[in-house]
This record gives structure tokens, sequence and C-alpha cells, in this order.
DNA sequence: GCCAACGTTGGC
DNA sequence: GCCAACGTTGGC
């Protein structure tokens, strides 16, 4: 089993969002870096950290569970979409979703802050300059340690 | 709202 | 294949 790391703006989509629904498309990833990701090494059953980004308060809230591998986005296909891409074919999907499965919210957001000022989690590519990965690896250690935070 | 850092696009 | 221009991300 794997760990992850994904951001969403809580603007747009947030934790409480997820809580609601319990299950959602995580949709609208148009990185192709991430997208090979979530395609190659993103497996039903893995856990994943859920990331408010630019926000007030930017940092981890909850946790979540992929319940279903990755699949072609239906957005990049839906002319209303702000995630449309016209250069994608329905026969050549460009962009891939997985699904996401609520499990917890924290009591309180786990700051970046808080996270930057941990030597244990320096190799966090959240926390290395220019990073821009909407979803992340996170390792077994990073991952425990972190929830010694939270 | 600013802007650093990065990815993408497209002319050549 | 290079690289300038442009767009996006996301912290601050």
């Amino acid at each position: 089993m794997a760990y992850w790391l994904m951001k969403s703006e809580p603007d747009v989509f947030g934790i409480d969002d997820l809580k609601k629904v319990r299950v959602e498309p995580w949709d609208g990833v148009r990185n192709y870096q991430v997208r090979n990701m979530m395609r190659d090494d993103m497996r039903k059953g893995d856990l994943a950290f859920f990331y408010h980004s630019n926000c007030k308060t930017p940092g981890i809230v909850g946790l979540m569970s992929i319940v279903k591998e990755a699949y072609p986005d239906p957005t990049q296909f839906d002319r209303r979409s702000r995630y449309f891409d016209p250069k994608s074919k329905p026969d050549e999907p460009r962009w891939l979703a997985v699904d996401v499965r609520y499990k917890r919210k924290f009591a309180e957001v786990l700051p970046l802050q808080e996270l930057k000022a941990r030597r244990q989690l320096a190799e966090l590519p959240l926390v290395q300059r220019g990073n821009r990965l909407s979803v992340m690896p996170v390792t077994p250690a990073q991952w425990e340690y972190i929830l010694t935070l939270v």
C-alpha cells in the first residue's frame, strides 16, 4: 500500500465537501507528472492526506483512501467544465481521475508552516522549493511521522 | 494582489 | 531542438 498527499483548494472542493459526499472523483488534474503517478503508482486501498491549498491556512486537514484506480477524467470532454481540454479525444483520453473516499477530518489544520519546520519532513516534495505537484507520494516514514503531529 | 517558480506552447 | 512568451500554481 502506498501513501499520498493530494491538494485541493477549499473554495473549490474542501474536506467538508468530501465528508458530505463521502466518495468523489479526483478530477481536473492537468499535469503530466501527476497523471503518470496516478496511472502507474496509485492503487485501490492507498491512503492519502487531504491538503488545503491557496487558502488562509494551507495544510493537511484529513485522510482519505483511493477507492477507484485511474480512469479517463470526464471533465476533459465537458465543454462547460473549467477543466475542458479541446485537444483531448474520447478514443485517446489525455487526463485521468481516481475516486477517493472520506476517512477522517482532523480536529485542526496541520499547517504547512509546521510541516516545513520539521527536519523529518525535509524530503517531502511539498516543502521543497518550486514544487508544483498537486499529488505527491509520501513515504511510510513521513506518513507515520505526520500522524504523530496531528 | 504580488510574484517566484515552474510547465507549456509555438515560432524559427 | 532552442527558447521567449505566456499561463498556472500557490505561498505570502
